[in-house]
RNA sequence: GGGGGAAUUCCCGAGUGGCCAAAGGGGGCAGACUGUAAAUCUGUUGGCACCGCCUUCGGUGGUUCGAAUCCACCUUCCCCCA
């Protein structure tokens, strides 16, 4: 497990991570698999179609079902869905913000009520480290607290603070393990400039393979979210793989590889890809809109996505009326395919140090909503 | 030929004297979605000069202060018996 930092354009990286399962080029993003599947109807085969490098499954869904050791039993994750790629899991750490009506924190962890069966399940920093160990991921997040924006100073401190306590807990957890794996720990501090810089330098002092930035994009205004990360950038390891957790819009990503994030994950092409929206280097088409009603076209013409190479705006329109589930995965596969060729974009930009160029000239225009 | 039932806003379907431009569902039209309890959720869906007015509940006529709702006839459809 390495990281090189291959070249930079101001702050943006173009890096390079090895892992186990291969070498990811950064900036990435990392297509989501919380259940270890693409939601839409995608296998992993699909990912390669899509241009993915790494994959991100999430442990309090698979520790619930279908449990580690079944998954361990069947050869760990990448055997048991079929990919070869690197996989990140998540904690857990989202779900204490995202089913915030079902768990209770307290310093040994959080305990949730199944969202599946309401029963019990306590999910502890080491408990968390040992199940991501099972499931055999490249990349294992320690559990952290995301805390909703904005939340009070106090209690945003004081959660930060037993994040912090939590990821030095993963740490002793982890280094007992053989090292097939890395554990990246996760910056908290809610939208408060101190509380996030003195919680960045407490967590770099373990001295991590890697580090993210959490709580992020839950509430706050973008423009709150791209000032953390200008405050956090000279705080972050500078030698150490950078990720933004759960962000963002293809906007959200070149602005914060502007700023030094090097890993993305966001549920946004995958769920939008599922509603009709879609992504094009022109903004967000909404192919649910009568106007695409008898369009021949190709959603983008300049798409090598199997669903612009093959079928017409109308099709795909139709086949989201029709309830089709070719319509979701059609869909999906054609945002992540935008995602992963945005990525691509970024990294050629900063390798020929013209990114500022790039992300000036789609400033504005790639979130925003277009018809065609 | 005899008997019975039904026709409601784009569709299905509630409503059986005023609280009805008319429930609910479907469909349509929009919007939201950021480490996925999300193939989900929200809004809207007769017209207009829109705090009000106009047109609408198969058709025509009638009863009534007032009708989608009651009466008469007509039209169409369904069921049962011959």
């Amino acid at each position: 497990m390495s990281f090189r930092v291959l070249s930079r354009d101001g702050f943006a990286r173009r890096g390079r991570y090895e892992t186990p399962h291969g070498t990811v080029e950064t900036p990435v993003f990392m297509n989501v698999a919380t259940q270890a599947a693409i939601k839409g109807g995608l296998s992993s085969l699909d990912l390669k179609a899509a241009g993915c490098q790494a994959a991100l499954c999430n442990t309090y869904h698979l520790h619930l079902r279908p449990g580690e050791d079944t998954v361990a039993k069947l050869g760990g994750l990448h055997r048991f869905m079929c990919w070869d790629g690197p996989v990140l899991t998540d904690s857990g750490g989202f779900q204490v913000f995202s089913l915030a009506q079902r768990r209770k924190i307290t310093e040994e962890g959080v305990s949730f009520s199944s969202h599946i069966d309401g029963r019990r399940v306590l999910l502890s920093p080491e408990g968390a480290v040992d199940i991501q160990t099972k499931l055999g991921a490249d990349i294992i997040m320690a559990l952290d607290e995301c805390v909703e924006n904005p939340a009070p100073y106090e209690y945003v401190k004081q959660s930060a603070g037993r994040t912090a306590r939590w990821l030095a807990r993963c740490k002793e957890r982890w280094t007992e393990k053989p090292a097939a794996s890395t554990l990246w720990g996760i910056n908290q501090g809610g939208v408060y400039d101190d509380l996030r810089i003195d919680h960045m330098r407490r967590i770099a002092e373990l001295d991590l393979p890697g580090y993210a930035v959490g709580g992020l994009a839950v509430g706050e205004e973008t423009a709150v979210m791209y000032h953390i990360l200008d405050i956090l950038e000279e705080h972050m390891p500078p030698d150490k793989p950078r990720y933004l957790m759960g962000v963002g819009t293809p906007e959200n990503i070149i602005e914060a590889a502007a700023r030094g994030l090097d890993f993305f994950d966001c549920v946004i092409p995958a769920r939008n890809g599922r509603h009709g929206h879609l992504y094009t280097w022109r903004g967000r088409v909404n192919i649910l809109n009568e106007r695409y009603k008898e369009d021949g076209a190709p959603l983008d013409e300049a798409c090598g996505c199997p669903l612009c190479q093959n079928h017409s705006r109308a099709y795909l329109r139709h086949l989201f009326k029709a309830g089709e589930v070719l319509a979701l995965r059609l869909g999906v596969l054609h945002n992540l395919y935008f995602y992963n060729s945005l990525t691509a974009r970024i990294r050629s930009e900063i390798e020929k140090g013209t990114f500022q160029t790039f992300r000036k000239q789609y400033a504005g225009v790639l979130d925003r909503k277009i018809q065609l």
